[in-house]
DNA sequence: AATGTATGTTTAATCGATTAAACAAAAAAC
DNA sequence: GTTTTTTGTTTAATCGATTAAACATACATT
């Protein structure tokens, strides 16, 4: 990046002027500080000529203001939060604004780590899919009155702007359409995780049980660890099937949960639905292919991606606004991984 | 972001001394600017205390280094990009640089709208993923003397950095792959672009072809149009099916084009690999999970996205060393999709 | 005592833009 | 023909950091 850039002094210079003039006629303001028409013409022109383009570094020093969004989620790598991103990115650049991405791989450690990098890189603001035990990194920034949106996740204790997901809904839906379509012993494999939307997850699964009048075995229910996820969903399936009331379905709380549980269940030649049926949350391409459709609770990430920008924007005009907290429904999917079950004759 | 940060002067109006002397303390300097030894530790503590953090536009503004990088690629939210882009975000966190990303679509014109707005942002350096007639960009760059490298394409008149694939290899590999595998009539869906990469693909197949004594047919070749994959790839299927030489394998030069194609194939009732084999380019979970285990071409993603980094910040350190041109060897991953063909008997 | 050398610290310019305030000249008002 | 207003332009401070150069002292040397 050598050769010497253009900057405002440039044309002042060549046009025999302040760069004050050159500013403000660069900006529009021409009639507000009333700049002689002439001169205003030969200013454009010269910009034009030389190709300026303003240096954004000083214009944030000057006015406070980056134009930038910092978007942490838990890793760019997973086509849900991959498709978030893409939202993100594009809603975000139509209002002006550049986003900076990070993945926390759901670590608070690393969540604080790309909260510090990206405030001292002056941000704007915040659109942050939070980890476990990371509330008091949202305690600070409200302290620190910055401005941010939680997407996808929240703390029900805190109160914030977010836009998540009814996750006890959505579960409740997959749980009941389950049992709708016949089966009777179902599990549920989820994080092992304090954060709301998978308790919520949880907590809608077992009510969908119990308003059918099945009750809940603890087998059923199997918590992995977001490290261990692939040792651990095969001891929970294998534990799952050799139950004393062993599961003849199975609902999985995240994309990245089904794709290894649904490997798993491959390698073990079990055939779906017959042998077990499925339904997801996330949704991608893998359940459109899957040679048995999955299942999944399609969740609106369109909607998701738009409002968390729209409302962090309406946030930094205006600080001080009540806080928008919004809840979007889930739309069951349903496919063959959940067909009627056969009845054995 | 209302409460006044903390800045330099902060601290140093708190331990009476100037701004001068703080910075240097802040930055391990107290050495060679001689500070006294026990005001250096006081500004630490005071520094420490107020929870200090630097403001980066204006270091940066100074400097006229920002430490980030601008990693422009296709779209973010098809997988191939998604694991490129978080590669690239761990490497370069490593060195102390962070990551703006940006989606082009492809189209040439996205692309230069992202390069003008990272340059406004002052990036450091460029990564790359070129889209079809960008040459120009590129040039664009070298002229101005912008540190970049290009990922994944190159363009094989213009000297420039760059880490791609050797696509020539990696697809006659999986045309012989093939052949040898029982399949005669060979199809390859590619897309319709004159970027290199793609053109490489096309005749690393043809040539797998011809170097076996099978006489290429025009109906085997689809190159279907970026914005029109869906209706294309259709009727580039149903064509090759219906030719005079039926196809019974298929190449996919993309991984977006593979998952498109699969689900016609799907929708066809096409048994894979009985009726029609496959081999894709590209990788992901969907590969693993489908009925039949698709055979791909691995690429070295992880070596791939760190090699660029490291291109691009050795090339920040030394602007003027020599082109470095990378061409990585990809690793034919045989599964099921492509097994040996059954013989009529 | 006069001079030289360390040792500590401050001053002020700089990066590239923005913008309130000061200034100058021309036009309008009385 | 002054005074006032309008119009057009420049000056200079500012954002927050960095750093060469200037400036003070203290200490050492002869």
């Amino acid at each position: 990046m050598n050769k010497k850039k253009v900057s405002l002094k440039d044309i002042a210079e060549k046009a025999q002027v302040s760069t004050a003039l050159v500013s403000y006629v660069l900006n529009g303001k021409e009639k507000e500080s009333r700049v002689g028409h002439e001169i205003a013409v030969k200013i454009k022109q010269i910009a034009k000529e030389l190709n300026y383009q303003p240096n954004y570094l000083a214009k944030s020093l000057r006015s406070g203001k980056t134009q930038t969004i910092g978007l942490i989620i838990a890793d760019i790598s997973n086509p849900f939060f991959a498709n978030i991103a893409r939202i993100v990115e594009d809603e975000a650049k139509k209002n002006g604004y550049t986003v900076i991405i990070g993945s926390s791989d759901e670590k608070a450690e690393k969540s604080w780590d790309l909260i510090t990098v990206f405030l001292n890189r002056q941000v704007d603001g915040f659109i942050i899919v939070s980890s476990e035990n990371s509330e008091e990194q949202i305690e600070y920034l409200i302290e620190k009155n910055v401005a941010f949106v939680l997407l996808d996740r929240h703390f029900p204790d805190i109160p914030t702007h977010f836009v998540s997901l009814n996750s006890y809904k959505a579960a409740f839906d997959a749980g009941v359409h389950l049992i709708q379509s016949g089966y009777k012993n179902i599990g549920l494999i989820a994080y092992k995780s304090q954060l709301f939307h998978m308790q919520e997850r949880i907590r809608g699964y077992r009510e969908s049980l119990v308003e059918n009048g099945i009750s809940f075995h603890p087998a059923w229910l199997k918590e992995v660890g977001f490290d261990t996820i692939d040792e651990e969903i095969k001891v929970g399936i294998d534990e799952m099937l050799a139950s004393a009331f062993p599961v003849d379905a199975l609902i999985f709380a995240t994309y990245r949960l089904a794709i290894t549980g649904l490997k798993y269940i491959n390698a073990l030649g079990l055939k779906v639905p017959d042998d077990l049926a499925i339904v997801s949350f996330g949704q991608a391409e893998v359940f459109d292919l899957y040679y048995c459709p999955i299942t999944y609770v399609l969740q609106p990430m369109e909607e998701l991606g738009k409002t968390a920008v729209e409302i962090l924007i309406h946030q930094l005009k205006e600080p001080h606004a009540e806080k928008r907290q919004i809840l979007m429904e889930a739309q069951l999917m349903a496919r063959d991984s959940s067909r009627p079950k056969a009845v054995i004759s």
